[in-house]
DNA sequence: ATATTACGGACGTTATATTGTACAGACGAA
DNA sequence: TTCGTCTGTACAATATAACGTCCGTAATAT
């Protein structure tokens, strides 16, 4: 469960039970039609915000109430259970830990480049910040115009909204913790 | 300034602008294209809730900072500028001063009726209720198979989730205050 | 049992969101 | 100037959101 239409479906759905209304009431009540309501509560379909505004109103709750996915206290994510990006034919490779979300201001990674490899990042927007904690083996970063040379347990914090690259000239895998952070809006 | 995709183009631009990025720049970021950027800027589309969650993806702000209204301290409302509700052969006449935002839990009306006037109203969404204070002349609110009778300064409060009707018997125009009030979600 | 009503979903049509391409103006560099 | 690049917008094509109508089922009443 992830894609914000199937939360929306799911909150919808929900609120409409738990007030015993019928798909043509909540019609009524928003000036939504009964079918896109069905819709929506099937993940049928991705409204529009005019017609979230028309839900939201008619049913007399809060915007945020129909998007919100009430968040578990705690969440376990294995690493065989998430996606890796690849490439320099696959000599390095991404996993995306806790990726952004609405209200979370930074993402974790972790990062795995086969010695030799190489990694060149565009800049990411304006004011992010990069922070990486090296595990295993030797990475060099360059940025600005600088380069450092990073082992295991050293770690360095950038302005990251630049091109920067990520270069493994050590002897063995190298393995790092990456967090992005994204000051206040 | 009132429509929420309207609002949205606000925000929207205000962002883009502040960070100095292009409609190119954003449409790479987000995976919207450049086109689709710019008619919500302009208020010429109302985006579906997916494009809007790219775009606040890409972007890394919030969902909510993009449809969020900065409320003025203060709001004035003149009489002349509600757009008043009419029916019964304009017998009678609603006049929504604050109606229903986001997070607020009420909306205030004015309601006037004429002499002999009479408004029957459908059940409101479930625990509604309903606070009427009479300002001037007479009214008879039937609710619940019961007849209540106020005059200038008497009020009543009741469940409006079920059909009441209102009826001016007296010998001049009615006019009262009137708060729907939705409980918690 | 049958009639009746209310409910949710299927279908076809219309409106509009979304995309890719093309275009005119602004700005700098040569 | 002239060229190139970058900006935001206009336009046509496509995908899909939104609507009105119809239908099958389930529940209730008679």
């Amino acid at each position: 469960m992830e894609e914000i239409h199937l939360i929306l479906a799911k909150n919808l759905k929900a609120f409409r039970e738990n007030k015993k209304l019928s798909l043509e009431k909540v019609a009524e009540l928003t000036g939504v039609s009964k079918t896109m309501i069905g819709q929506i509560e099937r993940g049928e379909s991705s409204p529009t915000i005019t017609t979230i505004w028309k839900i939201a109103n008619g049913l007399k709750i809060s915007f945020t109430s129909l998007i919100n996915h009430p968040q578990p206290d705690t969440q376990l994510v294995l690493k065989k259970e998430i996606q890796t990006l690849s490439e320099d034919n696959g000599r390095y490779r991404v996993y995306p830990y806790f990726p952004f979300e609405n209200d979370k201001r930074f993402e974790v990674y972790t990062v795995e480049i086969d010695k030799g490899g190489y990694l060149s990042a565009e800049p990411h927007i304006e004011g992010t910040e990069e922070l990486i904690v090296v595990f295993d083996g030797e990475i060099t970063i360059r940025v600005n115009n600088e380069e450092h040379t990073l082992e295991s347990g050293d770690s360095i914090r950038f302005k990251a909204d630049r091109p920067h690259t990520y270069h493994n000239l050590g002897k063995s895998l190298a393995r790092v913790s990456m967090i992005l952070f994204y000051p206040a809006e």
